[in-house]
DNA sequence: TTCATTTAGTTGTCGCGACAACCATATGTC
DNA sequence: GACATATGGTTGTCGCGACAACTAAATGAA
């Protein structure tokens, strides 16, 4: 058993104004969702972030422009460029510019990022048990159909070049 | 009508494994969210964490201890110090030790702060607008729901004191 | 060909969250 | 009272998102 609250004066909770709020909740969850994630790939060295970009690597061996990556990832590219620059550094990707494109530059895998796939998986189900016993699959399909609406319904607005 | 795709080589989507992702999605409309948001408080020089602090400060006149603000708005106390530096610098909030805990911190709204709530209010509706027509009221109540089960069941583990 | 425009990336600034290390005051125990 | 421990806050580091300013390469129009 640990100890849930600091015993101190306010025990109490969010703020009625707040608990309401769909942005406060949303945000909150989303936290506390990527810090669990966090937690589970600490191990491995690899932010949320990271991994995702991963993710999307996986799908096509010949690799990604960073234009794509960011595109996939719904990341604008200037974070793209320093993630990019950071997994690079630490041997997860590999970037070379694109022959066709001059500006462009194509990103890869290394063989350090196939290998590491899979024992990350482990972590990652543990994370994923987590989450999955807060809700029912009944009620995660629920939700996530809502943010999916609510995601291509926002994605689009002000594309902010 | 405003451009949807780049036009580039990829107007694909978010990969399926993303796609599919409860942890993606959230944290992407919750992202969408926030930046909606923080454009709409642009214009009063705050951002949504300062704002949301500025809520939970309206509940209590007499001030709140900065432990207590990081407790009503689920931050830690470290980004909640920084917070009200800024906000105490741009003229939002007072700081004032307490006379009862000489450690401790009363913070208060400034009397700016107070008059700018309601010009805010209108920032704000313009935001909600947007967010609510996106879902139907009682898409809205689900997610909510789901959200506050979701925030209750994972907020108390490992408090990382 | 020349020149404006668009596109791909980088860099800098700021605000925020996670986390560690730290200081100062309170508190409980002896 | 003395001392260990807990609590309230600050500061530093790092990673990330938003946004502005910038470079360089590609494209399109004259």
């Amino acid at each position: 058993m640990h100890k849930r609250r600091e015993a101190a004066g306010a025990p109490r909770r969010v703020p009625e104004a707040l608990d309401q709020a769909l942005g406060f909740n949303l945000y909150q969850v989303a936290l506390l969702f990527r810090r669990d994630l966090m937690r589970a790939l600490s191990q491995h060295r690899l932010t949320p972030e990271q991994w995702q970009i991963l993710v999307a690597l996986e799908e096509r061996s010949e690799g990604l422009k960073q234009n794509e990556v960011a595109a996939l990832t719904m990341k604008d590219k200037h974070s793209v460029s320093r993630i990019l620059a950071r997994m690079e550094a630490a041997g997860w990707v590999e970037r070379a510019s694109d022959p066709v494109d001059g500006r462009a530059i194509m990103v890869q895998r290394t063989p350090k990022s196939r290998k590491a796939l899979k024992p990350m998986q482990r972590s990652l189900d543990t994370h994923f048990r987590r989450v999955n016993g807060a809700l029912s699959l009944g009620e995660r399909q629920q939700l996530l159909g809502l943010l999916r609406r609510l995601r291509a319904e926002l994605e689009d607005e002000e594309p902010t070049g």
